[in-house]
DNA sequence: TCTGATAATGTGAACGCTAACAGTTAACCC
DNA sequence: GGGTTAACTGTTAGCGTTCACATTATCAGA
């Protein structure tokens, strides 16, 4: 049975060090007007009490909380994912305490259940990032006195955003094939409710009309088996298609299964980008030429713009990553004939 | 510039609704002896001034934060990355508030700052996964009055833990690949740091010995170009190798790719046996066997474990979660000759 | 109508900290 | 040595809750 330990407060430390609570404070704080000597004994007598600091009554009394809470819909996807953990690290290191909570990205009710979860905690900023839907008018609503990033969601009016160009991510991609020597070239697009998938159609789009070439999209969701079930039925000799921009890596991954079963050969038959850079990209057969968005960009840019607005820094600058583009194996020019 | 909005307490809550802070209090805690028609009229005024209780200044009062800090490391993985989903929807759903910290789980710095500075929280439980090396000691040391759950850890005296019988699951499919026929059956072991690895191979081996067979062992990391790099210069036919269990699914996909490109069939010539059952592999060629850990059982428990701590019942359980085998196309009865 | 129980509500203090201010010491100059 | 300034330290109050207790309202039953 463990006994009731007590944990010792400023004023026991104080009492230790010979002191006043306030004195021991200012050590904490790191404030001015601290003797030397003094700071000395009294960081003795909180390292012999073990001492540490009650965030709670210090949150009490500064109206400051040191917390960021995240929303997060899909943080299973990689993408989200590593935003995640840039964005959780970047945080600790503004010493804030990051609070996620998860969401179903499709369903607004679990989205405002989300937000009343966090909101209990006095946070001091907000972080949303729900790849589905946009949900800003919810989360101003709801937490109107804090400031709320979002991320990947189209930039409003005088909100802070972050987005991720997938516009310039899929039209880089399709400019690449386009300089290989593809005519005919397909994308097969992310669901349209998710906010990422539109602009890669766009940026798909702008590159083959740029090229003066006919586009054609097939629309999909970012699942495998998606990917999977389009390849074995795709007839790539009918639309005469080299090449394909796929809107993510899994989607390029089920169709190159689905190629391998049916003996198309990537990238001499056909050419394929996906969008992503998960891990196993570069592992595939052949390895994948892929879009890497800068996640540790992303978690830094986020949380400076976040910590310029809790201090009131009127710097509302919305800023966009562009992806980079990986070249791998499963680009090359078209086959001959086409 | 928006105005200093003084958020409402519970004052300006018993102001408008005519009762005393103290009923204000018993309605939203659910206490005891209030009348429908008060609580109504207290409700109606929270809600028009959109009243939020102050969680720091209940924290301080109640010394209970109703937060659970996790320390994850190597969360990038598939399998910690589930684990922690599951955990964070599970705190969650327990009205608790989950705060991660991310750490380097090869360092034991990193994971005594991580603990740090989750401590400065007044933390009422720590779930720990480390993956890497076993680190209950610096954490009982480091925060000593609350329960501290070990994940994937072996169970230590009295401490609380769940883990992954990483044995049973390389043992499950050792055995299965034995029952098809196999005799000569290589395993890739985890790298030895970590410490779901060395189980994985004792499980393997131990299925080896029961059936009278010669384990043989190549010790290798997680990651897939290893698997890649292995399956490269492998020689099947000097060991008369016709099974392999990998220690993860990604070192199966990086010998899938190998084997691919010198020919050699899966699971014709060679079956694979993967660990953790990622999105993927069920759409690799051919769609992988593997060991499938329940995640959802798992963020459960955990939270079971912890709560149950917290509110002092004594039940110190330590509870094994069992990996299930998932059979897929990358195994079959050895080829003929072996 | 009174009595005692119980339900319903109110009062004051305390949680541990920092802000604001007040007080004390040391240092320096004329 | 007195006075001014700066450096250091102490005192008090209050943040928004809940707890422990005190008080008042309600409603039986005699």
């Amino acid at each position: 049975m463990p006994e009731k330990i007590k944990k010792p407060n400023i004023y026991d430390v104080a009492n230790l060090a010979g002191v006043s609570h306030q004195t021991v404070s200012r050590v904490i704080n790191d404030g001015p007007h601290t003797k030397a000597e003094t700071r000395a004994r009294v960081e003795r007598a909180m390292s012999d009490l073990s001492y540490v600091p009650n965030a709670a009554a210090r949150a009490l009394v500064t109206a400051r909380s040191k917390m960021i809470g995240m929303v997060v819909a899909d943080e299973i996807f990689f993408g989200p994912a590593g935003m995640l953990h840039s964005l959780k690290n970047e945080i600790r290191l503004a010493d804030y305490f990051a609070i996620s909570c998860s969401v179903d990205g499709s369903s607004s009710e679990s989205m405002v259940e989300g937000i009343k979860h966090l909101r209990k905690l006095g946070l001091e900023a907000i972080v949303v990032t729900t790849p589905q839907f946009d949900y800003s008018e919810t989360v101003r609503q709801m937490l109107p006195n804090i400031p709320a990033l979002f991320i990947d969601s189209k930039s409003g009016e005088g909100q802070l955003s972050i987005s991720l160009d997938n516009f310039a991510g899929t039209r880089l991609a399709t400019e690449h094939l386009i300089g290989l020597g593809h005519k005919n070239i397909l994308h097969i697009s992310g669901p349209s409710t998710w906010q990422d998938a539109k602009p890669r159609v766009r940026g798909y789009e702008s590159a083959m009309l740029a090229a003066g070439l006919a586009p054609n999209v097939i629309s999909a969701d970012w699942l495998i088996e998606t990917g999977y079930a389009i390849g074995l039925k795709l007839d790539l000799d009918a639309s005469q298609t080299t090449a394909i921009v796929a809107a993510n890596d899994h989607l390029a991954l089920g169709l190159m299964k689905a190629f391998h079963e049916r003996s198309i050969a990537v990238p001499d038959r056909v050419s394929i980008v996906g969008f992503d850079d998960i891990p196993e990209a570069a592992y595939l057969a052949p390895p994948l030429t892929t879009l890497r968005p800068d996640f540790d960009q992303l978690g830094k840019l986020a949380v400076g713009l976040i910590l310029g607005s809790i201090s009131q820094s009127e710097t509302v600058d919305n800023k966009t990553l562009y992806p980079e583009l990986i070249i791998r194996n499963s680009t090359a020019a078209p086959p001959t004939g086409f």
